[in-house]
DNA sequence: AATGAAAAGTTAAGGAA
DNA sequence: TTCCTTAACTTTTCATT
């Protein structure tokens, strides 16, 4: 990976619809060759996806919350991912350090939902208790940040969380 | 917003780089009449932007931390989310009822980065202490969740090939 | 990695349901 | 209105150099 594949990764995390002609453009390399390049980031497994970002109110998703997960003692913690998984208003899941074995970001319609979804989060198997944080506002979420320096290439291949 | 625009917006948030092509195909249009619903979407704010999501590891930012902000009796929110702003590591910030005025996502390089960061979150004026957490893994992250768009087939369509 | 050409997609304009 | 077809233009996607 080199200063041309960083500049190619940061176009794409700022616009992913960018055409290639387009990214060739910003890269100095014709269109065939950034295709090729980004092929193979998709590969390798640096570039997982594009996904549109959408205005959550707009699509219905008005109440967000940030939930501390306690497991019992005894939680196993991947049984308890896979359940949080199982969960759509659940959208993202990070296993923590400290009392709580994950914080995840939940994302439902209303304060009503809310409680339902805390009531489900609660009986999955393991969990012992549940800490809530109500968002009020997202001043703002998942900005891009590619730092211009990087190390060298990923040892072997990418390590791959479940995609 | 109809059945339709929930399709266009969940095949969005599932493949960003989806053509217009295959849209209409999902959902029974042509290109050209998704591409005008979608460019309506886009201006009127329900799509926000195209992203490509990258394996943060394979870009250097190894280390993940939820920090908590607890402001001083003196802090303006404002102002403060504006320093966060300011800040790349930052990726993203709520606003938050309870203790702490906000949650914020960092991701850094390394554990050292991480204590730097921590540092310039403290000195932000208005912010009297902070409180983190430590990222272990990502399990998932913001996953695609589009309430009311069950993919099913276009009325009256019959040459399918499953997608 | 560049070139070049065929296939595919994009995008505006005009008209129909 | 929303959607479709047409048509010119652009991009993608190859094989080749």
């Amino acid at each position: 990976m080199d200063l041309v594949d960083r500049q190619i990764i940061a176009a794409l995390r700022a616009n992913g619809r960018a055409t290639y002609a387009d990214l060739g453009r910003q890269v100095g390399l014709s269109a065939s060759a950034v295709h090729e390049r980004v092929g193979k980031l998709e590969n390798s497994g640096v570039i997982t996806g594009y996904h549109a970002m959408v205005d959550p109110m707009a699509v219905g998703l008005g109440v967000t919350a940030l939930v501390g997960i306690h497991p019992s003692d005894t939680g196993d913690e991947d049984r308890i991912a896979a359940s949080l998984a199982a969960l759509p208003e659940v959208e993202s899941c990070y296993a923590v350090a400290g009392d709580e074995a994950f914080v995840v970001k939940i994302r439902v319609s209303t304060v009503d939902d809310l409680e339902r979804s805390l009531v489900r989060l609660r009986r999955i198997d393991g969990v012992a208790r549940t800490r809530t944080t109500v968002v009020l506002s997202t001043r703002f979420e998942g900005r891009p940040n590619t730092p211009g320096s990087i190390a060298d290439p990923p040892p072997g291949d990418s390590p791959n969380r479940g995609a």
